[in-house]
This record gives structure tokens, C-alpha cells and sequence, in this order.
DNA sequence: GAGGGTTCTGTTATCGCTAACAGAATGACG
DNA sequence: CGTCATTCTGTTAGCGATAACAGAACCCTC
């Protein structure tokens, strides 16, 4: 690879032109730049004005060089499925913005992981975000990394014993299921996310769970990709099956408007004739008709949350390891109703 | 703002230790990592082996320091809508991964761009992708930058003059707004987007060029969000003003969606009564029902380009300035038919 | 084997900044 | 007025890499 051409810097404006401007040394501006040890008014004066004059900005790559630190927080994903992290994307960016960092991304295919490490290295980066939505690293980092780099997983299974920051998944899925149940619904079918989704998975197994404690089968479901079309075909599938049920439990509400596109296409009422419960709160959850009963994520504040935590571990880095998980809540709607 | 914590790095591995290690000057070593120059196969495979044996990691400070380039992309939006850079963001970073950029991101208030700028110039950023979907720069970039950093902007108007990346809203229009003629509709209402979305203004002036040239009164505009709840409101709007109008052209497919849910529960029929085309190709787009008529645009390709373009500039800085337009299609589904 | 090119390697200096140290200047106090 | 702490400032050195130079080793060729 060809090294690309020189940014075309005609003469930088460096310290030592700012002290002679200021006539003070290269170290006085230093510490008035920084803000840091003792500087009487006069100097600080002397060399503000300098600055203002030559329009000086610091090197990042000199300060980098003698501090060891770029003040640069970088997220990974893995995989190609950016999906997931769009949501907590902005608050990521604005957070970090907030606590005074630089924010740098890269998409990793699971293979260059260690690539992606020696990169992260190399550029003196201060903490990492991981975003493994197929939990393909299983939580583990190269052994070179634990010590040296601050991380935290963003949207870890809740058993992950590591730092992250993630949604209930099993939580949620007990407040929709027993959502369900307080309508007295003992029929109820599933409309799953993929098989190797880790929130799809975590919500699954607690469905399984609550099922079996409450003595129903769930033996009806299908799964979907997450999209409009999948659901649509998963309620179909449902139907060819089986069309007892009087519920549905979905895993995201795009699944869960294709699903009720499909009833109504079939002659099912929502709610009157099948209940349908979705997960994530999207956008036009609140205004498909039926409005869309459903079980809400704050992305926005995941993402938040998560560089909160890093840049608090690259901070205090004795600061004892957590998974902070955080609390979806049920938000009902027009979706669900009593069992006929 | 308190310096954060140091990264812990314990000792770090230099070039002298590889030297060292493989017998060799600094300069072979050097030469070696970044493939440059005449080496020997066997200082080639000396330094190999020391680099793998201690496991050294290039210093990029260092590296910056001494070329003055970073080998960094950074992409600036202004204001607080991400919204319409989530689409090509996929594109842009896996664009700059292949052409070997990292990518960084940062958000900035309009009043706050010469901060952002000077971060730019610390940070020795190699190429900047400035996204101001609100147009409050109207394309100007401080004078300072004008010759010191390649820029490319992303989703301007056509009109504009300066090195961008966007696509052809002019033309789509002219594909949504032909179809409709040719179907035979000359009642034709609008929902358009927001009044400072430079797309939707762009869009809209295209229909009423149009409008005006084949002798139609473009009178009945309703303006939504671009949400599905706008449109369904912008589309009981147009009822409640006139219930003649054979179709509607609509700034986007989620406010497409809306208008259609809209028009059913009032009884019409979509296409036999109204037709509607929508803009984007969402996700959803083609499974609706009735699927939407749409005029497809490539998010992921957008943002491609717009960082190859950048990196075409960054490294032929004397190239001559252009503004890239990509077309969008016309895909037609079922929410259109012939006139009544 | 003398001259001239090509291939390879090492030495030196420098990018811009700041930690660590040391040295002034100032004031406080007995 | 001497001693000591406090405030302020400057000097030196080094972070880790590489461009520029210079020099060595190795081919050719005539």
C-alpha cells in the first residue's frame, strides 16, 4: 500500500514560536496551553494573546508521543452487521464529546481481531467498545489487552462475567411474557430473532423458562431476521401450523407489523383474535394500528451509558469490574387484550 | 478538564529493541515494517523475527510526529440529526478500512465548527467528510482549511460547487413526478419533508419546476418529518383540504406508509383511488402492502464513495474539484396505477 | 582491475511537546 | 535580616520514528 501524500502543512505554529512571540520559554506555554502548575497572570496573558496572534494549535502527535495517550476512544464491531450499534450510536458519539474524548470506529471480521488489537495499540487508544453482536470473541480478549487497554462490551449476554454494559433481555422478555399470562394466555405462539443473536437468544431461553414454571409448551415458533418481511412470513408459518394460538410473542416490532400485516391479511383480528407483544419500542411502534404493544430500549442511553463506563474504567482502572444492566420496560398499547 | 490517566503500558517495545534483537540499525527495521526502500531477505527475515518475538507495534504518535499525516478520515456532522448519515455509514467505514484510513467521528454545534476545525489540525486529520444536512454552513469552510485539508461534502445541492458526494434529488423527483404523468394523474398532491432538509427542498422545487412546465397547480403540500406518524397526519391534512386528488408524491417511504394507512382507514383504495410514490427504497418498502412505488437510493453506496472521493483528493490534492451525483431509480411496485 | 551502477546498511538530526529538575523571585515569619 | 516556604520560570532531555545523507558491499562492463 502506497503511503499517501503529505498533508501540505505549509510551516507549523509550534510552541516555540508562540514563547518567542510571548517572550516567555517553550514550557511556560506549555503549562498556560495545558493549564497546569503555576503561571502568573502576566505570562498567561503574554501568551494567550501569542496564541490568538499565530494561530497556534497543538500537536496531537507530539503531545501523544511524550504523554503516551490520544485521548481517542475506539468501538469495534464484529462481523458485518452494523445493525445493532446504529441505535446506541449517537449517544456514543455525544458522550464521549461530553467527557472530552475523540471517538475512531472499525468494522473487524473475526479472524483480524488480533489485527484490530495491534491497531488499537498502536495508535495509543484509551478504551475500547466492543460490539459483538454474535458473541464470536465469547467475551475474551487477547491476553495482551486485559492489562494494558481499558474495554467494555456493549451488549454482552447478562451472564458475561466481564465489564459491559447491556439491556435485560431476560428481563424484558419476563415482563412480555408475563404481560401475556395477567391476560390469561395460555396459547402463545413465538416469533424468534436469528439463531445467532445473542439478545434473541437471551430473550428465547427466558421465554422457555417462564413457560415451563408455568406449565405451558412452548412448542410454536419460528424464526425471523428482524425485518418487516421476516414476520410476515413467521405469522404465516405460524398459521399453516397451527391457528389455536392466541398470542405472540416477537422479537423486534418490525417482525412484529410484518406479523400483524399477515393476520390481518388472513381474516385474524389484533388484539380481538391474537395479542401481539414486540420488543424494542422502535419509531412507528406507537402509531401502526393497532398501536403496538411492546417492550422498550432506551438506545440512545445504552450508548451513553457504555462510553460513561469506559471512559470511567480508563479513569480509575482499579475500579472494580461490572456488567451494568440496564432495565427495558413494558410499554402497553393496542396490541394486546384479554384471551377470548 | 483533568488529564485522564495514563494507559498503563509497561514498557514499550521501540524499533532499538527490534534493532537490537535482530542485529540490525533502527533504519532496517524501519525500512523492513513499512516495506520501503532495498532490504535484504535477510535482514527481511531477522526483523520478522524480532518483530514477532517481542511483539512490537509501531508507535503512530511517533510515526505522525516525524510525516505529519495520520492516516485518519474524520466525518463532522452538524447540528443534532444523525438521522441521514446512520444510511451510509456502513459504506464509509468500510470504505476507509479497504483504501487503509482510520475513521473518526465528531458531531459540532454550527457555532462551534472553528473547534472542530482546530481539533482537526491537531489531530494531523488526513481528510474531513462534513455532513450538514441542515445546509448552516451553505458549503463555506474557513479559509484557513481551504488549502490545508482535503474536504468532500456529503449531500449537498446540486447546485453546489465544491468538492461533494450526493445524490441526484433533482432527478429523483423528475422519476417520481414522470411516472405519475405518465400514468395520466394530474391532480397531484405532495407530502414533502422538513422546510430545512436541503433533500426535501431540493425535491420539492423539482416537482414544482416540473408542475409548472406541463401546466399542473402544485397547490395541495402538506410538510412532515419524515416519521410515519407524519405522514399519516400530512395525509388526513390533504383530505381534509380536497378529496380530488388521483396521487401524491411523498418525500420519504416511512411517511409513504403512514399517508397509505391513512387513506385506507378513510376508505380509499391504494392504487385504484390514490397512487403513491415514496423516496429511498426503505427496508420496508417492498413489503407493504400495497408494495411501494419508491425511488431507490443507495445509502451504503453513498457513503463509499464519498469517502473514495475524499481519499482520491487527499492523495491527488491537485486533481480539479467536482460534484459527484449519483442517480437514484425508479422501482415500481403496486401503489401506482393509471389515472381515474 | 579500474570505473560505475545497483543494492543494501548505518549514522545523524529532527518532528513538537512536556516531565523532571533546578533555579529565581517573592513573600512570611521569627 | 536570615531562613524557609511558596510561587513562578527556564533548561535539559527524551518520547519513537524516519528522511536525508553517507558509506559499504556487490555486481556488471570494458
Amino acid at each position: 500500500m502506497s503511503r499517501p501524500a503529505k498533508a501540505n502543512v505549509s510551516k507549523r505554529v509550534t510552541v516555540y514560536d508562540v514563547a518567542k512571540e510571548a517572550g516567555v520559554s517553550a514550557q511556560t506555554v506549555s503549562r498556560v496551553i495545558n493549564n497546569q502548575g503555576y503561571i502568573s497572570d502576566k505570562s498567561r496573558t503574554l501568551v494567550s494573546a501569542a496564541v490568538d496572534k499565530l494561530g497556534y494549535v497543538p500537536n496531537r502527535a507530539a503531545q501523544m508521543l511524550h504523554t503516551r495517550t490520544s485521548n481517542t476512544l475506539e468501538i469495534i464491531t464484529f462481523g458485518n452487521s452494523p445493525f445493532k450499534f446504529q441505535g446506541p450510536f449517537t449517544g456514543m458519539v455525544k458522550a464521549s464529546q461530553d467527557l472530552g474524548y475523540h471517538l475512531s470506529f472499525a468494522m473487524s471480521p473475526e479472524e483480524e481481531v488480533a489485527e484490530a488489537l495491534n491497531s488499537i495499540v498502536s495508535r495509543l487508544i484509551d478504551g475500547i467498545i466492543f460490539i459483538d453482536v454474535h458473541n464470536k470473541l465469547g467475551g475474551n480478549i487477547p491476553e495482551q489487552l486485559q492489562k494494558t487497554i481499558p474495554y467494555v462490551f456493549l451488549g454482552q449476554p447478562s451472564g458475561f462475567k466481564g465489564p459491559a454494559v447491556s439491556y435485560d433481555h431476560r428481563h424484558g422478555a419476563h415482563l412480555a411474557v408475563n404481560h401475556l399470562l395477567d391476560l390469561g394466555h395460555t396459547r402463545i405462539a413465538e416469533i424468534r430473532g436469528p439463531l445467532d443473536d445473542i439478545d434473541a437468544i437471551e430473550r428465547h431461553q427466558m421465554w422457555l423458562e417462564l413457560a415451563s414454571e408455568v406449565g405451558l409448551e412452548p412448542h410454536l415458533v419460528e424464526i425471523g431476521d428482524y425485518s418487516y418481511k421476516g414476520g410476515y412470513t413467521a405469522a404465516l408459518n405460524l398459521l399453516a401450523k397451527d391457528n389455536a394460538f392466541t398470542a405472540i410473542l416477537v422479537a423486534n416490532d418490525s417482525m412484529a407489523v410484518g406479523a400483524m400485516r399477515a393476520l390481518a391479511e388472513q381474516g385474524f383480528n389484533v388484539p380481538e383474535d391474537v395479542s401481539i407483544v414486540g420488543y424494542d419500542d422502535a419509531a412507528h411502534a406507537a402509531y401502526v394500528s393497532p398501536a403496538l404493544t411492546t417492550v422498550a430500549q432506551d438506545f440512545d442511553g445504552l450508548g451513553r451509558e457504555s462510553i460513561k463506563y469506559l471512559v470511567e474504567r480508563v479513569q480509575h482502572p482499579s475500579q472494580a469490574v461490572e456488567h451494568r444492566l440496564l432495565q427495558p420496560e413494558l410499554v402497553i398499547r393496542e396490541s394486546t387484550a384479554e384471551a377470548v
